[in-house]
DNA sequence: GAAAATCCGGAACACGTTTTCCTGACTGAA
DNA sequence: TTCAGTCAGGAAAACGTGTTCCGGATTTTC
């Protein structure tokens, strides 16, 4: 053990500087108890006068919490990932809870590591997330979980996703709103759940208004590009695409403008995920669904506090995500 | 206090199965102490029979360490701060730390709090990150800190920085050797450090290979597709354009194309950052200056690690870019 | 003026682990 | 046989806080 020095003042300093003993001056510190106003100010004095924070470890040990939740993600650099986290960040600290990283880089190996990590710090609760809606299967632990962005496949787990069939029926609805009635939808891999529950959502509202079936790809700008001279190689007009993801719809204003068909006057596009750097730098900029990912990461935490006071909420809650409208559907 | 039914096993309880003192169910299960290999085998065994998994409370306590550091970012949304804050993560796993993670918004008063929040827990060490590169004032806390990525003020902190200067040095170095004579540099505003940088190193570097002053604008792709107009508006001829990010050197591209230059066999194009959403979306993708954020998080950690185990380094760290070459300069 | 009620503050313990010190048993040598 | 030395394991303290209980002092009441 490494003597650090001045180590910082503890709460037997502070007693004894107020003249008082540990438990007084622990009572005057935390308002408990019954002690005269005098000295509760005269032990706030001294503490504040040493500059004293009290250890947190011993709290820990002796109000059996650590004040502190786990966030496990199978892939922090994927970009939904991050607002989740930063919500979660939010709404925990506000609390007074700490939250600390976990990134598996989708190593089962390392998941076990980190979960072994989490429980021997005796940490309140856990977040898992995903970067993925697939279900992933639930994780084991004698402790509150809620599940967020991908959820349990276990239903008596808590989990909070975006609405995504919802979000992708909005911009359908928008599409109609505005009178199109030759809507194209573009997407990716139909392997993956969100590009099959966008799809379904856009087949189910555009109903005859749909042209063609939903067409299946890679969620990049070169699958847009590539969508985009299938559909004006086959005979039937579209007046709307609706993409399955910004990116995807970046690559197809990028396209159409290239061809000299005008967005939105010829042919509206939509995306979704309102990812800026794709959403705001397309040409022109796109109407996009939102998935709030930053308010679906502090409702998680939220859920993960009132499981943590005792009261858990099972079941899997559904947000609504939130259309942006912008010049690919509007024009200037 | 809650008592959340069948509590966690504790170490007597290995102790008292394995029908030894807590004493010596502690040195069984860490190695150390004198005892007989085979009691050491049968405490572990009881061990393993109760799930026991030590709790790090009272290890902390006892110890006097956390095994906990704190990552302090201004703006973890950005792309920067991330790969930083998983490079980190990375190598304090490896030695059984945890990273508590907050972002203080760019907040100075959430930024005290996070302070106070991490000193009362503990915490071993401090790493605090920023998404912009310039020099920031040091925190004052009585434990040890590293600056990543935007240093510290005082240059007798430790503080692990990019090497801006070399990286892009390299990208002209590598136009030169292909023979680019005319060089125009486009890049961000000019009250932003980085872009000094780059632009100082690029006038170096180029020397009589420079075409005109270096452009100052936004980090943006319009920027740099106006400034394409800019360029070739003027009379001087370029055969190469350096950018200061992925971000302009894409809209440089996007622009060149739509002119009907070709990149690079009319105009070599540059970027900065191998933004990968950029960089590799780019037509053609873009020749790149990756400046290993990863290991620059990780290097941060271990210089961390060492501080905390009692062997600060001092000083500024300036760590190496790679130089990424793509269709941008090589062509197909 | 004495008994009862009220108010303050301290002693002791709990939380879970590690570590230091110590005791008793056994071994080998003189 | 006794003494020194080694070995195995236990008792207790330490880490820093919160909390429960209890005794003494002060005030109130009759």
């Amino acid at each position: 053990m490494v003597s650090r020095g001045p180590s910082l003042p503890r709460i037997t300093d502070v007693a004894a500087l107020a003249g008082v003993s540990t438990s007084t001056a622990s009572k005057a510190l935390n308002d408990t108890g019954q002690l005269r106003e005098e000295t509760r100010e005269r032990v706030r004095r001294a503490a504040e006068q040493l500059g004293f924070t009290p250890d947190s470890r011993g709290r820990a040990l002796s109000s059996g919490r650590s004040y502190t939740v786990g966030l496990i993600t199978t892939d922090s650099s994927g970009r939904f990932s991050i607002p989740i986290m930063l919500g979660a960040e939010d709404a925990l600290s506000a609390g007074e809870m700490a939250l600390v990283l976990c990134d598996t880089r989708d190593d089962p190996l390392r998941e076990q590591h980190y979960l072994r990590s989490l429980v021997s710090r005796r940490v309140d609760g856990i977040i898992v997330t995903g970067r993925r809606t697939e279900p992933r299967e639930p994780i084991d632990v004698p402790i509150p979980v809620v599940y967020a962005f991908s959820a349990s496949t276990d239903p008596d787990d808590m989990s909070v996703i975006a609405d995504d069939h919802g979000g992708a029926a909005s911009t359908v609805r928008h599409l109609l709103s505005l009178g199109r009635r030759r809507i194209a939808h573009v997407t990716g891999p139909a392997s993956h759940r969100s590009a099959q529950t966008r799809a379904a959502a856009t087949v189910e509202t555009a109903a005859d208004a749909l042209v063609g079936e939903p067409m299946h790809g890679e969620w990049s700008e070169r699958w847009g590009r590539h969508a985009v001279d299938l559909l004006l190689r086959s005979e039937s007009e579209v007046d709307a695409i609706s993409c399955g993801s910004d990116q995807i719809a970046r690559g197809v204003c990028d396209r159409l403008r290239e061809l000299g068909r005008s967005v939105p006057d010829d042919i509206a596009v939509t995306g979704c995920d309102n990812w800026s750097v794709m959403a705001l730098a397309s040409r022109p900029p796109l109407t996009t669904v939102d998935l709030e990912l930053e308010e679906l990461g502090r409702r998680t935490a939220q859920l993960l506090l009132s499981a943590i006071a005792g009261t858990p909420s099972p079941g899997l809650l559904e947000l609504p995500t939130r259309l942006i409208t912008r010049e690919s559907t509007l024009g200037t």
